[in-house]
DNA sequence: CCCGAAGCAGGAACGCGTTCTACGCCACTA
DNA sequence: TAGTGGCGTAGAACGCGTTCCTGCTTCGGG
């Protein structure tokens, strides 16, 4: 059901994931689908889950290069934007369900922004930084803001990654 | 129009402002309704700016104290914060339409950014700092970010309030 | 005075997320 | 073997944002 929700994503954003469409897709009932879904954005949210473990896994594998902290960040975001933007349709339902304001899949937002956190703090680990939690979490901050806005078209690829290179390099040596 | 949405928001958050509602208690038509805002989330950030419009003449009429300035953008935010949290549903309901993805909102979307931009500049002016547009910007996003998380259920006000003085004082002198 | 345009009221209709109903299939157990 | 509970299907129904239609009023220009 999952696969099938990120099909429908990657081709036509948010919208175009349609509760009966992904059920049909995945040849099960709508019933099904909400049985194991509770919501949409539950269904989007497991997606994003997965997506962003991997983009973890990414940058286990291969770490960011750099000396300074504020290098590697910039390395983390700029390759984490190219693989955004590569599929901006279903970035942007992903990120959609991230900023939906039903309060029960606040669980699920606090998985995926762990990773996200996770990321940012690999990356920046073994600089000198001050209050390193308060960093990771405003840096965290900040790349949630700059996706939304970008999803809600007030910025484009390229202003995205400068913001973000920009609040890493203000945040970090 | 806006004052009906404004109340119902008030009343119950972004789900009790039904269109439907909205029209009767404004004693006018759905179509009208819809004739002079093509969507409820174009009303909601019609009634968003005239808040943020407010709060800039609030900060104007008594400038935020303190000598540093991250004592003066604490101060700020903490008064914002305040004032928000006064009338949660309301400020979630506003909060909820600034957060959604319709690109056709993004011209209401820049000019409340523009107004908390504003404030932002005005409340750090006068202190040496390096790259003054950059730090706006990320403040900004972080406040956003914060407001989003907040009215997601993932926050409460006090984690709000703390996050935000603790990205003042990472940026600010 | 009359006409056409614009704006409004009232309300039906549509689309999609979500819920509900009715029923079938199958593993388990007394 | 009959009953039972869990999970599935098929599809109707509901709620609300949005669109559309039909008629009524108002008003500026010939």
């Amino acid at each position: 059901m999952v696969d099938a929700a990120v099909e429908l994503a990657a081709a036509g954003g948010y919208d175009s994931v349609q509760m009966r469409d992904v059920a049909a897709r995945a040849e099960v009932a709508l019933g099904t689908l909400y049985r194991h879904f509770p919501s949409k954005d539950h269904l989007l949210l497991e997606a994003l889950t997965e997506q962003a473990a991997a983009l973890r896994d990414r940058m286990a594998q291969r770490p960011p290069e750099g000396a300074a902290p504020a290098d590697r960040m910039a390395d983390v975001l700029r390759r984490a934007t190219r693989a955004l933007a590569r599929r901006p349709d279903l970035t942007a339902a992903l990120v959609t369900a991230l900023t939906s304001p039903e309060p029960d899949t606040a669980p699920h937002k606090h998985a995926v922004e762990a990773v996200l956190r996770s990321i940012i703090t690999t990356a920046i680990d073994g600089g000198d930084i001050a209050d390193p939690d308060g960093v990771v979490r405003i840096l965290g901050y900040v790349w949630l803001a700059v996706l939304s806005a970008w999803v809600g078209g007030t910025l484009n690829t390229d202003q995205m990654a400068e913001d973000l290179t920009r609040a890493a390099r203000l945040l970090l040596p």
